[in-house]
RNA sequence: GCCCAUGUAGUGUAGAGGCCUAUCAUGGAGCCCUGUCGAGGCUCCGACCCGGGUUCAAAUCCCGGCGUGGGCGCCA
């Protein structure tokens, strides 16, 4: 016997103009019962909404009554009916039932409440992620999330790039900048790759041109704050025949195609998140390294002043955000032009200025979403680069030898998933932009 | 890693030395009730993170541990 007969409607399917008095089979969770006496309603909830099934004690088979009354709430039900349009019910028709089939029974007291009565605090929540989801608003910002990878899939195929694949365990820490979690394999030290980048790049001289990459990125910091995790989505892409403006050109029309896809598509679960999207304008605002150092100097909410050279801070950041909104009414902008000691070894200087790099940043109002540059494809500069880090040539033998053997100009960008999530929708804390986060301290689920 | 805050029923909270046999909500069990509401009414059930200390007396004050939240650093 197929399971099809236990479900052949979700709670949004039905319409009311049509199905008056249709038998249709539901399938769900026991989102609520309320027993009035004479009249039980059962609220059933599945992925995509509720639905009431209205039982009048005179009308309907004591044994089904029954049941009705004594189902713990969060069971699973099949449940045979018929639709019957009725504008007091919410949705705009109930389900009279003939039949309901209890296929598992849940336990009670239930880890958090489901209905939106009783908050939970996150780390309740992630414990019990299972249930957090059976609530709309948390389940919507997954709704989201995938469409968002949606779009960006579609965005790339229809600018001609090809997907790939590359691997999460590494022989050698690569890029330096950033601690690396060591692992075994088999009997050799390994580590998991904090990015895709120099791979990336092999692609670049292999020929494919245009590639993306929505992949796994591990960062062994132990930072413990709302906007990091330690593993993370990375939406990365690289180009060739390209320089950094061509890749910012592509970045901010990624973004902007993302949001018009989510405005479009996710209408449901914007309206449960609350959320009205705004939408950002392109071009998106460009400032230079040298700008942002004298723009930020200028506020007078700096501690301390900047002097060129520095990283911004997480202070730096946030004034540097609000000036931007400010003066803009946008939240997404670039910090181009960055101090080539101050970015990763691959990013490509100027040619007649190698003080500085043809690298960016793409930041939201509230912290740095992406960054990006045009690549260094040139060997012998590479080398050099590589030593002005203090970084040993022997362990990038893999990385340099595609660059001798034909590489053409190129450049790339790498975007934090769960931070455009997290911005788009202005979540509190990144966690809550993944189903299971991995976090300094949480290991499990 | 550093700093600050915090830990009370399944969940979310009140309590700030004795009014604690610990508040309220939600939830669970039971009873009453025929229409949309977070339905309502009544009865009952269920908790002070752990270990020391101060005190006649500790959920409450102190110390340590652990957990959690936030900020910073670092990082994307």
């Amino acid at each position: 016997m197929s399971l099809k007969c236990l479900r052949t409607h979700y709670t949004n399917e039905i319409n009311t103009d049509e199905d008056d008095g249709k038998e249709i089979t539901m399938a769900g969770w026991v989102h609520e019962v309320r027993d009035l006496g004479g009249i039980c309603f059962v609220v059933l909830r599945d992925r995509e909404g509720l639905a009431q099934i209205t039982l009048v004690k005179k009308r309907t088979e004591p044994a089904v009554l029954d049941i009705a009354r004594h189902l713990p709430r969060e069971s699973i039900v099949s449940i045979k009916g018929n639709v019957k349009v009725e504008p007091k019910a919410p949705g705009g028709y109930e389900i009279i039932p003939v039949k309901i089939c209890v296929l598992n029974e849940a336990e009670t007291p239930l880890p958090m409440d489901t209905t939106g009565k009783v908050d939970a605090e996150l780390d309740t929540r992630l414990d019990s992620r299972y249930i957090d989801l059976r609530r709309e608003e948390n389940l919507a910002i997954f709704k989201i999330r995938s469409e968002v990878e949606k779009a960006i899939r579609m965005f790339f195929y229809e600018n001609g790039f090809m997907e790939t694949t590359t691997p999460k365990i590494v022989a050698a820490a690569t890029e330096g900048g950033t601690d690396l979690f060591p692992i075994t394999y088999f009997n050799r030290e390994a580590f998991l790759n904090q990015s895709p980048q120099l791979f990336k790049q092999i692609l670049m001289s292999a020929g494919l041109d245009r590639i993306f990459e929505i992949g796994p990125i591990f960062r062994a910091e132990e930072h413990d704050t709302r906007r990091h995790l330690n593993e993370a989505t990375s939406v990365d892409i690289e180009m060739s025949f390209a320089d950094h403006e061509d890749v910012m050109e592509v970045l901010e029309n990624m973004i902007h195609y993302i949001y018009l896809h989510v405005d479009e598509n996710c209408k449901d679960s914007l309206k449960a998140l609350e959320i009205e999207l705004k939408i950002p304008t392109l071009p998106f605002k460009k400032y230079t390294y040298d700008e942002v150092i004298e723009i930020l100097n200028n506020t007078g909410e700096l501690e301390e002043q900047l002097v060129w050279g520095d990283d911004l801070d997480t202070h730096s950041e946030h004034v540097l955000g609000q000036y931007v909104l400010e003066t803009t009414g946008e939240d997404h902008y670039f910090i181009t032009d960055w101090p080539t000691e101050t970015k990763p070894f691959y990013a490509m200087p100027y040619r007649n200025k190698p003080e500085i790099s043809k690298s960016f940043d793409m930041m939201h109002t509230k912290m740095e979403l992406s960054s990006g540059a045009q690549r260094c494809h040139i060997y012998d500069v590479l080398l050099k680069q590589l030593d002005a880090k203090g970084l040993d040539a022997e362990n990038f033998e893999f990385y340099l030898k595609p660059f001798r053997y034909g590489i053409p100009p190129h450049g790339g960008f790498g975007v934090g998933l769960e931070r455009l999530i997290m911005t788009m929708l202005n979540l509190q804390n990144i966690r809550e932009a993944v189903i299971f986060p991995r976090d300094r301290k949480r290991l499990s689920p």
